[in-house]
DNA sequence: TATTGTTATACTCTATAACTATA
DNA sequence: TATAGTTATAGAGTATAACAATA
């Protein structure tokens, strides 16, 4: 039998294996990131006002489906940052149940503030890096997002 | 003034902003790979079979290093899996203080079934990806995760 | 005195279920 | 009856601090 690898049998490599331990491991990114934040925004209110300045004005379902997670976690979160100024909810002339979130001055304000910051520490962390592997590693991440899809558990 | 991108005057982009925005949504990511996990075990547990069957046996403060967690944090997640019978405290005949963690064969059988589902998840997520980007997409992964280095906070 | 590990407590994020209001 | 959103409750993961045992 005759081996490749320098005579050792090897184990059959699984790229995934290989992928799920690196998936596992990135909430230590995740952690980072989050420890740079002020304390009175968290994660999840950072992520409410970055999409909310990316996509625009939106209802609560939809903010949901971008961030992925059950309407009720949205909503909390929303609300977390309605409570701090950051995020007004106008009414919906489309649809009296819902109504539109939209992004105060005080909230761009406290986004432009997190983009620092976190503009900041990647500036730190990744100046080794090329721009080219730096977009590189976004659209992959981009992608894998896309290829699992809407993962939310569906309880109907 | 002169506009090269066909006459609207742009925000300056940012790529790390968009890196940002990625690494937030990923949270997707873990929890549809979650998902498959069977009841009993959860992905910290998984993590910490992964790791000491990659790695080989192991003390807690590395296995603590490697997740990137308090050493308060994985002494909780490896309890979990010693309760279960799938990971021995052995002696540390080096230093009394500290005990050897080892995957038993029970922590293997489990870790196999884990290997599969997770396989199986990938395998249908992924069908549209090549060999080349998934290995590229680990790779980037782990060098982030190297280039972030161990952000624990240190409770000096 | 310093270090390894454990336990207690609190905080963040998420999901499920029950509820209100409107379509 | 179905849908948009809110609130209550529970569970997983993490950090800080206080503690025990050993170096």
């Amino acid at each position: 039998m005759r081996e490749t690898d320098g005579g050792l049998a090897m184990e059959p490599r699984n790229r995934y294996e290989e992928l799920a331990r690196a998936v596992s491991a990135f909430g230590a990114v995740k952690r980072g990131l989050a420890r740079v934040l002020p304390v009175d925004c968290q994660g999840a209110s950072a992520a409410v006002l970055a999409l909310l300045k990316h996509h625009g004005d939106m209802r609560m379902g939809r903010l949901a489906e971008l961030m992925s997670v059950d309407m009720s976690v949205c909503s909390r979160h929303a609300a977390h940052t309605v409570e701090r100024g950051w995020v007004e909810r106008l009414p919906d002339p489309d649809d009296g149940r819902s109504r539109i979130l939209r992004l105060t001055p005080d909230g761009l304000a406290m986004l432009t503030e997190l983009d620092r910051r976190v503009t900041d520490a990647f500036t730190r962390h990744l100046a080794e890096w090329s721009d080219d592997d730096v977009d590189r590693l976004t659209t992959l991440l981009a992608r894998l997002r896309d290829s699992f899809g809407d993962c939310r558990a569906t309880h109907a």
